[in-house]
DNA sequence: AACTAAATGCAACAAAATTGCAAGTATAAC
DNA sequence: GTTATACTTGCAATTTTGTTGCATTTAGTT
């Protein structure tokens, strides 16, 4: 199904309206993926309030529409596995490049494993990695062989 | 090795001093573990000035000495792996307790192969697991049988 | 005990996020 | 298509979180 048409269900299932501002956020969230909330703000300014992208962000992560991953100790925002499959992120030390990385049933079950071991039951996960690209890695080799 | 000599240590040999300030912050992470930078700098009020609290974390941080953790989209502080064993954490959707969760073998060779995949070299990983504890389980048990 | 570079505390500032409220607008009913 | 109205928005003000500059204090050395 189109993303929007989603995104419409979503809203109105809610009794929430489909509004101007949620639509520019959506848009921005599908065209530029992974973004901060600065830059979704900056991206937006002029036709959507500071304010209302906070807001908007709110509901829409209480409607399980965006999802914060952290990056860096810093938060971003995409658009949920209704709209994405589930993945993580590597970030490059060197570049601060972000690539997904698909989850992997091992994963999974490893994780459901370990869960079993502390007595919960296991709802949601997150993971996040860091470490250098090869592009980068690439570089640093040519300019210490110089 | 006794912690605080591991703590000295680690000043000195960066030329940094150990002052009460920075005794008394890292005394706190070994006395409650896991905690907020607000719990820190509460904590710590009356004696250590808030800017302070900042700045020894920073130091700490950059010496290796505390890590920050993810939990629920804000970041906590603990002391590192060189005090203690590798981890992550699970947090109960219900009462927000947070336990350790020892990290395994089987968990890091899945995630070395899941980098393998990217062409990035893996230098570190965050997990951080959402659930429901025994205890929150069984006493929704108990209160829709009643 | 005195010296000195490092560290602290205070005040001021900057950035990020939240709240209250008047004005605007999406939807449903006519 | 108009109208009514409850939901949303934008703006201003505030709160919370983190940072910077500088005079004073203190840890570690001589």
């Amino acid at each position: 199904m189109k993303q929007e048409k989603l995104l419409r269900r979503a809203l109105e299932d809610n009794g929430s309206r489909v509004t101007q501002p949620r639509l520019v956020v959506f848009r921005l969230l599908q065209e530029h993926g992974l973004q901060s909330i600065a830059e979704l703000i900056s991206r937006s300014s002029g036709t959507v309030d500071r304010v209302s992208v906070y807001r908007v962000i709110e509901l829409f992560e209480k409607l399980g529409i965006v999802r914060r991953v952290t990056i860096g100790w810093k938060y971003k925002l995409e658009l949920s596995e209704i709209f994405l499959d589930h993945h993580h992120h590597i970030t490059c030390l060197s570049c601060n490049k972000v690539v997904a990385v698909k989850e992997d049933e091992k994963l999974e079950k490893v994780i459901d494993r370990l869960a079993d071991g502390t007595g919960f039951s296991l709802s949601s996960h997150q993971l996040e990695l860091q470490g250098h690209c090869k592009t980068c890695r690439e570089r640093s080799t040519t300019l210490q062989s110089s």
